[in-house]
DNA sequence: CGAATAGTGTCTGTCAGACATTATTCC
DNA sequence: GGAATAATGTCTGACAGACACTATTCG
């Protein structure tokens, strides 16, 4: 209130870009996927000044001519080779049919995280980054590597931050003293943080679980991927009885697995996933003291 | 898999910045109210080049050392004189606590919406928008028209935009040739969309509610939110039941109105905002085949 | 008084969580 | 055969939606 003789258009057009200092725009991706039962991130080691040696999120600049979502696609490709499907900036999941297949049959699931502009987020210059998140099934060791010299896959949980709901509380002593455990570089601690939540919170209300398995998939499968993000074992009758009875979530395809499982049991059926974009009613987890307050 | 002799280091920090023609960073705010039970958005009309006399989300450029919730913070500030608190990028809402107080002790929620890249954006030069949405209770109408000269709250309904399930079939005729109606500058529509879209979904599963209304008020003003934001009628008795159960939505202040409503009834009681910052169980609209597929 | 509204009570169908049971397959 | 797992069935408590009903206040 205390500038009020400034008006509105001023703003929107007053204000000649080339008065400031050039701003740098980058687009960064959190790579999800479930391994041994485990939440994974793709990083990359960085071998270059600032934070070197440091494990980064892959990104990088946005180039003249394209937008934000098909930057985010070219570094996803560039990193894992997956082709993605965009869900674009809307609040919605995408359309099963606009999700990609790579080679081995693979659907990648990408979408807008968040933006984050901290002036001094890097030391260099001014850089605002927009963050993507991306779910892909269990790829083969090889793929990681492959593409990028320094990637690899990192359990989540091992790089010591805040556990899911206290992330106010910062006071938590850090154990592991692997490498992958030192702080991720820039603020791609706080963005993996954000994208591990909003992963957790997505598979309440959407179907994108099974953007995280190969089809044909079984029930267990699926309640795998519940169980690894959400850190938390499910009753398996009533996982199955709740994911049946929510229309569109999976389909049968008619067929089951090829042997039972390694350690006995019947052979599962087999599922893809069905033509929801919503879960109706949704998977909700148990209610936590922590996580409402 | 094409340029597969790309490593990954290149895309942190191998490309100069200096390479590529400079980005400009904006933020726009979509403010959303509910005025004579309806939802409302505040739109600027824009006074210069490129589509001047077109209504306009309010924004602005980044400046050098703020940071985008802070230069969100800014923008709003200015256009309607109120204070707010920012949820940040975070996928949580934010502690009641947080949220800034302006002088008629109105409540500001902001939070971070989305990024918008398109090349294409904006005729004039590369920009890429960060959007945010906040929610504010009902202000005098002087407000919006004394900091910002062509500010107005503008019905959502009035702007012609993809009805609230259905932005894939855009074939929809607009009806009201109100000046409100002409379609907004850049994509501002589109970002508006994804604003009224995200308000929707939160109203289920946070008490964002609560930031449309003044405290203490009433469970039928609260209940008249739901009803202007999901444009549903909402069954009253069942309404109350379900609010008061969800612990930590509202709690009672004790008092009631001074008087009963305009024709008539009793006077209600009066309730504030609780401590709660996710609802469980969430208030579930009724699955719209539409909105799940 | 008549109309409108706040608030309470009740019924019913559905669903979540827990548990028991059967069938199938691996070792 | 023993163990593990897939799949089905059952019971119970909680909740959503619908409706009836009472109480209070305005005009």
């Amino acid at each position: 209130m205390t500038d009020d003789e400034r008006t509105e258009p001023e703003f929107l057009a007053g204000y000649s870009p080339g008065d400031y200092p050039a701003v740098a725009v980058t687009v960064d991706v959190v790579v999800l996927t479930v391994r041994d039962a485990a939440l994974h991130v793709l990083l990359v080691r960085r071998g270059e000044h600032p934070y070197r040696d440091r494990w980064a999120l892959p990104g990088g600049f946005l180039r003249p001519d394209e937008s934000l979502d098909e930057a985010a696609a070219r570094e996803l490709a560039d990193e894992t080779g997956l082709t993605a499907g965009t869900a674009g900036t809307a609040a919605k999941a995408d359309p099963p049919g606009s999700a990609g297949t790579a080679p081995g049959g693979a659907r990648v699931h990408l979408e807008q995280l968040a933006s984050y502009g901290d002036p001094e987020r890097d030391p260099r210059m001014r850089v605002v980054t927009t963050a993507y998140l991306a779910f892909a099934p269990d790829l083969p060791e090889a793929r990681a590597g492959s593409d990028a010299a320094g990637a690899a896959w990192v359990p989540v949980s091992a790089l010591g931050l805040p556990a899911p709901d206290d992330d106010a509380a910062g006071a938590r002593p850090v154990r592991q003293a692997r490498s992958a455990t030192r702080r991720l570089a820039f603020d791609h601690a706080r963005i993996l943080l954000d994208g591990v939540e909003r992963c957790r919170a997505k598979l309440e209300y959407t179907p994108l679980a099974t953007s995280f398995v190969t089809e044909p998939f079984t029930l267990a499968e699926l309640r795998g991927v519940y169980e690894a993000v959400w850190d938390e074992p499910l009753h398996p009758p009533n996982f199955r009885r709740k994911v049946l009875s929510v229309p569109g979530f999976v389909e049968s395809v008619g067929g089951t697995t090829e042997r039972g499982g390694p350690r006995g049991g019947p052979r599962a059926a087999l599922y893809r996933a069905g033509d929801a974009r919503l879960l109706h009613p949704p998977m909700l987890r148990t209610a936590t003291e922590e996580r409402i307050r």
